[in-house]
DNA sequence: GACAATGGCTAACGTCGTTAGCCACGACCC
DNA sequence: GGGTCGTGGCTAACGACGTTAGCCATTGTC
């Protein structure tokens, strides 16, 4: 995928996904992204011009490895809005801190592979077969529930489960 | 509400929204906050033990307004979830910078006073007349929506007002 | 063998949250 | 009225952050 980057490029920002990955956000810093690559901070400066051009790649990833994941939910159920949003919650929740990363903020969209963003949206709209309302609504709930449930946010004695299903019947499936 | 602070402390809670509401998260600076109120950083600490626990008065601001937005339009239209919806959907777009502040991660429990963050749901679970699968798939619907509204993660043109009501006719209004 | 590109380095700057320690003022008590 | 003390300011400074400037070794190319 990637080859609009340097194989240095790519040994960095793998670096930083596993740190994002393994201890959050606030341990994702130049310093400490350098220290795990066995150089200086300043370095990195010669492969990104800033923090955030790295930050946009992981984003990239999450896309991407979105896509990837709805489209073999696609494939294994055509059709099937429920595979589709398990997919997607699935992948969410093995990656909160990538997630949130990509998601809380606004899309770098310019400074993102073309196409990329449409490609992730399409597996959906094709289930919704097209009816971009509910293909939104249904986007909406699920960014919804996983994110909430990324940041703690339901009691701890909630049965998310069946909240879950219960949105997903409601919206279509 | 708070006599839990010192008139002072409040004081520089209602600075710190006004910085946060202008200006977004980055401007909030114990600096700028300090420039704000006349007087130099470390001065605050005579007030707060840290930055924290500004953001979590803010936090509990939200969470109040947030209560009295819901009751209010569960006392003009009781029972009705649309109403109870669109009070929430106006408030959170109406304060983007203090909505994600509050919601994008963990909510600090054990500092916020007791008993509020129940109040806040208990209209919603009120109007679903206490099915809490119901309650929180409809909770997570709003929260998505708003929060995906407020990152400005949909395309420019897309028509958000109809896929909010599309979002609501499913769940039950 | 000169030369440029590549990719490291050290030193440093400005900003951030925060701490230590000092001081002015007012309230209160004897 | 004079000592005492809490309140709420202050300056100076620390360590971590992102980032820049400028130096140097290695490598590959004509």
């Amino acid at each position: 995928m990637a080859d609009r980057l340097t194989p240095r490029a790519r040994e960095i920002v793998t670096a930083a996904r596993e740190l994002l990955e393994e201890s959050g956000p606030a341990q994702l810093t130049m310093r400490t992204l350098a220290d795990r690559l066995g150089i200086k901070a300043p370095s990195l400066y010669k492969h990104f011009p800033d923090k955030h051009a790295v930050e946009v790649e992981l984003v990239a990833q999450l896309l991407t490895e979105t896509a990837e994941a709805l489209e073999a939910a696609e494939a294994s159920a055509p059709g099937s809005l429920e595979a589709l949003a398990g997919a997607y919650r699935s992948y969410a929740l093995a990656h909160p801190h990538l997630y949130s990363l990509g998601t809380e903020r606004p899309l770098p969209r310019a400074e993102l592979p073309a196409g990329l963003e449409d490609r992730a949206a399409l597996p959906l709209l094709r289930a919704c077969a097209g009816d971009l309302d509910l293909a939104r609504a249904f986007w909406a709930f699920a960014h919804g529930m996983v994110t909430l449930e990324i940041h703690g946010r339901f009691p701890a004695d909630a049965d998310l489960e069946a909240a879950w299903k219960r949105g997903l019947g409601a919206l279509g499936t």
